[in-house]
This record gives C-alpha cells, sequence and structure tokens, in this order.
DNA sequence: CAGAAAATGATATATTATAACACTTCATCA
DNA sequence: TGATGAAGTGTTATAATATATCATTTTCTG
C-alpha cells in the first residue's frame, strides 16, 4: 500500500516550507506575483492537510489581525486554484493546497470523513476509466472531479 | 456509441411519465408517502434532462400559485434524494431526476456545458477503477461522485 | 375517535459567493 | 525619474445556497 495521506506526526513544517518554494516557483514561471494576501491565504490552506472554507480563512486572517472582507479571500483563492496551486473540493465548498502543483491535476481526491484529511490521487486508471467512458458515449470532457469519501488508512484502523 | 443523454426531439412527457410510475413503485416499496408537494418537486425536477437548483424549485413553485418557502422545497429534495429518485450535482449546487432509481446508483455524471443536461453514467470499469485505486491506498469507500463536465454528442457536432 | 408520528408552514438566520466602485501599488516606458 | 496604465486590494452591498426551530396540519395506528 502506497502511502497517500501524510504519516501522522510526519514534520508539517516541511511540508509548509515545500508548498511555499514551489507556489514561488510556479508563480515565477507564470509571471504571476505572490503578493502577501496570497501567500498569507495559501499558508493558511497549508495549516493542515484538511481543505478549509473561504469563511474559516477570513476568520483566521482576522484572528491574525488582518481584518478583511470576503472579496479578498475569494479573489485570493481564484488566483491560487487558476495557477493549480490550490483545489476547490466541491462537495465541501472547501479548499486545500496541492502538493504537487507541477504535476498534471486529474481532479480525484480522496477525502476522510474521519479526520477530514484530503489526498490528491494521480491515478491514471481511473483517468483512462473515464476518458473511455466518455468516448463510448461520445462526450468531449473538459474537467473532471472525482471526490471519494471514506475512511483514510489511519482512521480505519484506529 | 450508446445514447446517453436523449435524442433531440424525444417525448419527453414519456420521461415524467415513467419517472414518476417508477417513483411511485420506490416510495410504494420503501413505505415511504409520496405526497403532493414531494410529487411537485420531483414533477419539476423532471421538466427537463437538466439539473435545476433549489431556489428554481421554489421560484417554479411560486409560479405555480404556491407560495413555499426554502425548507418545503429543501425537504422534498432531502426526500427524494434518500430514496435516490433524484440526484444532486455537487459542482453545480443543483439536483436531477434519475432515470433508473432501481438500479445501483454510482454516482457517474456527465455533464453538458453547453446545453446544461446532465446523464447519469453506470460505468463498471469507472468503478472498478475507483475501488481499486482505494485499495491501493488503503482507503475505505463510503460514497463516490465522479462528474464529468464537457460537451454532449449533439451540442459537440453542431 | 384519541394519541403519536410524519409532514408541512412560518420565521429567522447561517453559510457561501459575487457585483460594483474606490483606492493603492506596481511595472513600464517615455 | 515620474507619468501612465494595469493589477491588486479595500469597502460596501447584496446575491445565492442552506439550515435551525417551533407551530400547525395531516396521516397513521390502535
Ligand atoms: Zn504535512
Ligand atoms: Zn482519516
Ligand atoms: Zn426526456
Ligand atoms: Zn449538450
Amino acid at each position: 500500500m502506497s502511502d497517500l495521506f501524510p504519516k501522522k506526526g510526519h514534520d508539517h513544517d516541511r511540508c509548509v516550507h515545500s508548498a511555499l518554494a514551489q507556489a514561488e516557483k510556479v508563480c515565477d514561471a507564470e509571471n504571476a506575483r505572490f503578493t502577501d494576501m496570497r501567500r498569507k491565504v495559501f499558508t493558511l490552506i497549508w495549516q493542515s492537510h484538511k481543505a478549509v472554507t473561504a469563511y474559516e480563512l477570513l476568520d483566521a486572517l482576522t484572528a491574525e489581525g488582518q481584518r478583511v472582507q470576503p472579496p479578498t479571500v475569494y479573489r485570493a483563492l481564484e488566483f491560487l486554484t487558476e495557477l493549480g496551486l490550490v483545489h476547490r473540493i466541491e462537495s465541501l465548498n472547501a479548499y486545500f493546497g496541492c502538493d504537487r502543483p507541477d504535476c498534471e491535476h486529474l481532479g480525484q481526491y480522496f477525502i476522510c470523513t474521519d479526520c477530514g484529511r484530503v489526498a490528491e490521487a494521480v491515478n491514471e486508471e481511473m483517468s483512462n476509466a473515464v476518458r473511455k467512458a466518455a468516448i463510448g458515449v461520445g462526450f468531449t470532457i473538459q474537467a473532471t472531479t472525482v471526490e471519494i469519501k471514506g475512511l483514510c488508512h489511519d482512521c480505519a484502523t484506529h
């Protein structure tokens, strides 16, 4: 069994650090500005491996002393999702940080209903099955979302 | 290529009629009451093969002379979705009628971004791929949603 | 028919998201 | 370097989606 969800007690600061570094790189490559606000929102999203709602981010910013309004958060989220640094989980109305922003995004997510963590899958077999199903019915794919809810290995076994 | 979306100019009254008959049967089998309000909401959802929002239903009911409040619509939707007569499309916050309420629901949907129609797929290969991916990462599935957006065959070729 | 359960009505409010316009910051180039 | 336009953020208002709570009505059961 491959590791999809990070191990308990992993060095999460390292996740955040690495995510920030990758984000810098992506922004740089895209000539996009990784402004203070965007960095703050991005960092807040990366506080955990859970998906976080726009208003949770708003509250967190307020708690930090920043008094921002919804549009500010939604603009940052729009920027980050368009660059693929953050993904939106439709069934949760929530956002979480992509840990491989440089890879192709297949839109496949495992969502643990117990611990709340989200993990992105990159599974060719699923993509192929979707593609094949589409061809079979004459459908031209623009975007696909696969949201799989259940129990992560940790939660299922503890 | 198999037909997934109904043909243009098909006899939609027949879709509605058949859907109502199936719904009656399901409710009967489940000892669930297919009340006037539930039937009205169900019928409104079946006015097209598109997904429809709760507030569109509310407006339609109002236009019919019924002055109902949001909870009334949401209750009907909850009832119908729990019985599998209606499905919720997460990425649209909208609901559409299941045309095979007696089959297993795999949660696979094709959504045409041009004409707005939704079609439910029942594709074992996709399900198997999802199941296999989950096993591969030690994930216990509770529910899966596959929402595929793009162009239906009609819209792609016209 | 009485009493309990289920469904709906009604009011209020919570949650999620966007429109519109003003102001500030930043990149660019004359 | 400083005018200029584009990009980003602030601010206010409001739209769109969804639920909590309690009152009333309808239906079922005995
Ligand atoms: Zn981590
Ligand atoms: Zn978990
Ligand atoms: Zn039809
Ligand atoms: Zn179409």
